[in-house]
DNA sequence: ATGGCTGAGCTACTCAGA
């Protein structure tokens, strides 16, 4: 089972590139996240016709998220927390993974910036909220999948160049600390957990050469529950669609899972 | 390097992203 999470930055500006990724990779599952668009203008005929079936949660310009699933998924939720702004930031599945019942987390955390503005307090707030519901459902349900945008670099590694980024609302130790808080409750980061210390990145601004220069950020992860940690068979980030022509700025992570 | 570049909504320009 391939499972991949992707911020495509519009999903209609980008439908010619998710198209060519699916061909080219062919997820079970893809999560995306900022598509930009409500839900009776998201392009689920295209992605019927290459076999998937689209669960969407849109907003209006911003934000948004959808899960597109080879296979049919149960029961969709969409108020996995309450949003102070109501915004378009989480959709919750249920999946089959063998004999376990795996829930999958698809998250859009807000960015945060200016850390001195009411958007920096958003972001605590929606982490807060967050991290207590997450704690909620492992009560009832120990087999977690959380994917997605977090807008949080973990470590100094995880950027070109930390220093930049301490007092940035997704290098702050305040905000790093939330991170680190989610997985005490039980979780790994896959990719870091599989690559010790290998300096990759998912995320790239489209100005100043940072693509070429490599001046990256690693942002989006999966985190997975401890004990389905043995199931994973490979953690990888595909660079390719960042090289493409009109790409996203962000570039999709993609798990094995048996 | 708090800039520069891209998308949505709209049709001039602001807001948002990270």
């Amino acid at each position: 089972m391939k499972i991949s999470s992707w911020n495509v930055n519009s999903v209609r500006a980008r439908i010619k590139n998710i198209n060519d990724y699916i061909k080219d990779s062919s997820p079970d599952v893809l999560l995306l996240q900022e598509i930009k668009t409500q839900n009776e203008n998201f392009p689920n005929d295209e992605f019927k016709k290459l076999g998937y079936l689209s669960y969407v949660f849109g907003q209006k310009s911003y934000n948004g998220v959808a899960i597109i699933s080879k296979n049919e998924l149960n029961n969709i939720n969409k108020s996995f927390i309450k949003d102070n702004l109501n915004q378009a930031r989480i959709i919750t599945a249920e999946l089959k993974l063998k004999s376990k019942k795996l829930e999958l987390i698809n998250i859009y955390v807000p960015n945060g910036n200016p850390v001195d503005t009411e958007k920096y307090e958003y972001k605590k707030e929606w982490l807060k909220k967050f991290i207590t519901n997450i704690e909620k459902k492992i009560q009832k349900n120990s087999n977690i999948l959380i994917a997605g945008d977090f807008n949080i670099i973990p470590e100094e590694i995880d950027v070109h160049d930390f220093k930049r980024y301490e007092n940035d609302a997704l290098g702050r130790l305040e905000i790093r600390k939330k991170y680190r808080e989610l997985i005490n409750l039980g979780f790994k980061d896959v990719y870091r957990f599989k690559n010790k210390a290998k300096q990759e990145y998912t995320f790239w601004d489209y100005f100043a050469g940072s693509w070429q220069k490599n001046y990256g950020m690693r942002i989006d992860h999966f985190l997975l529950s401890n004990s389905l940690i043995e199931n994973v068979k490979s953690i990888k980030i595909n660079k390719k669609p960042r090289s493409k022509e009109k790409p996203s700025d962000h570039t999709p992570i993609e798990l094995v899972i048996i």
